[in-house]
DNA sequence: CGTGTTGTTGAGTTCCTTCAAATCTTGTGG
DNA sequence: CCACAAGATTTGAAGGAACTCAACAACACG
């Protein structure tokens, strides 16, 4: 882990995007005919990201824009000190780097949570793109208004919650967005999410975190081990944490 | 305060475009003479709320989109036990209501802080402008991309930081965004907040925000009164809680 | 077989919360 | 203009949630 170096070339494979694997995500409402060969034309390539390697450095001024086509990525911000929060996870159909798009320098860095395929878009690009195609431009609003309410709901955990229940939040956050892209099945999430990552999530200490996880699991109510994430059911899990609204479908690029 | 009434009825007065009192904020820049005229047809009036009352109900599904003129805005969440964790205070120029333009229910309230002035447009036309104009669809991506950075800010404030460091953020954070826009001089920001409302959107109970405050006013760091809100040293201020990089320059509807 | 990462447990301390009550402000109506 | 109510700030004291420090166990990896 923490391989620092930054591979992740752009490889020779390219999946035609009428064979995109997110086609088949129940939670994705797929783009249509003229709209996927503009994407096709916009796409650079792809580029794939091993475990623990750096996507984004924080502090860099990006010159790609990706889509997730598989695995799960997670954005952080670190701190002069060493403190680090992460920002959120990311699933297939994610935009990543959206502020680049914005030339401003990056104010958070990205990593690959497991092993990950990205789908290369050029920077310079983008501008370009969202004048000449106007519903693909406001697809990219939605995404970006969706991951800001993602980032409230983080808010209100951090805010408003005990230990116990954001970690209750957490999971069933995750779950939850993994069932919508087909990562996760019956509440159960299979992914390596260490004790000291969900701390620096959630704003808590190592051990703190591992006690509450601890307590949790006795009371049944989340199930969060070295491999998988499991919340036996999701309904109480909720009423737990104070969670209420479900999130709703999304195009994608 | 909380007058519950929802009045904010569109008045008579259309302030032109080419009169906005915006033009005059150091922090935004301007929209040339095609954007405005068709900023100013997409406007459908004006509406003014007095302090304290609700712009936006949090769980209704608004059918107006604004942005303000002049005064401030806080955006809030409600859980069903009473608890509250506000959001983000929203500065001129600023987008109100961005989640309703995707026809989900509002997951936030809104409400004026100070008594407030805003410029109203219909909702079922945003799409159809976002079609027609995509130089300022892209400009909305943009603001989006910035509510987004705030939220993130405010996220490794209640993460990472403990109260007085969290206070000294939000002070900063707050008298920065009122110099953009014109509200704030010289590292005042004069601004009602109560401590209340600062606890709210900090984490913090209310006994231990007024003790902080307390603690920030004796060392000189940050002077947090009923009326203002003053930062001596910005400085030294922003070194206190660890900030770094400041906001850039951004457009405006 | 050592080395590094992760998880677990114990003990003591600090930060923050809760409860409770007093003071000070602000607004309102007579 | 004063009296009163409602809201905001301030202060004290006690309890609890979360943190730090420290050590050890489990596990993977080369």
């Amino acid at each position: 882990m923490a391989t620092g170096g930054n591979s992740g070339r752009i490889g020779a494979e390219r999946t035609p995007c009428r064979l995109c694997p997110l086609l088949g995500c129940e939670g994705l409402s797929p783009p249509d005919e003229t709209q996927r060969s503009w994407i096709e034309a916009f796409k650079a390539g792809e580029a794939s990201y091993a475990r623990g390697e750096q996507v984004m450095q924080q502090g860099a001024r990006a010159t790609r824009l990706y889509t997730i086509l598989e695995g799960v990525l997670l954005r952080f911000r670190l701190l002069e000190d060493g403190r680090r929060q992460i920002l959120n996870f990311m699933f297939p159909g994610d935009l990543v780097g959206l502020q680049s798009a914005f030339d401003a320098e990056l104010a958070h860095g990205v990593e690959a949570l497991i092993d990950a395929r990205l789908c290369v878009f050029p920077r310079e690009r983008f501008f370009e793109l969202a004048m000449s195609h106007p519903r693909l431009s406001f697809d990219v609003t939605w995404l970006a208004a969706r991951e800001e309410a993602s980032l409230e709901e983080h808010l209100v955990a951090l805010g408003q919650r005990n230990a116990r229940e954001r970690l209750t939040y957490l999971a069933v956050y995750l779950v939850q967005r993994g069932m919508e892209t087909g990562v996760a099945r019956n509440g159960v999430l299979r992914l390596t999410v260490t004790q000291g990552q969900v701390a620096d999530m959630l704003g808590l200490s190592l051990v703190h975190t591992n006690r509450s996880m601890q307590a949790l699991r006795r009371a049944g109510l989340v199930d969060w081990t070295m491999t998988s994430i499991a919340v036996p059911d999701l309904e109480s899990a909720r009423a737990f944490a104070q969670m209420e609204s479900e999130p709703s479908k999304r195009p994608y690029i």
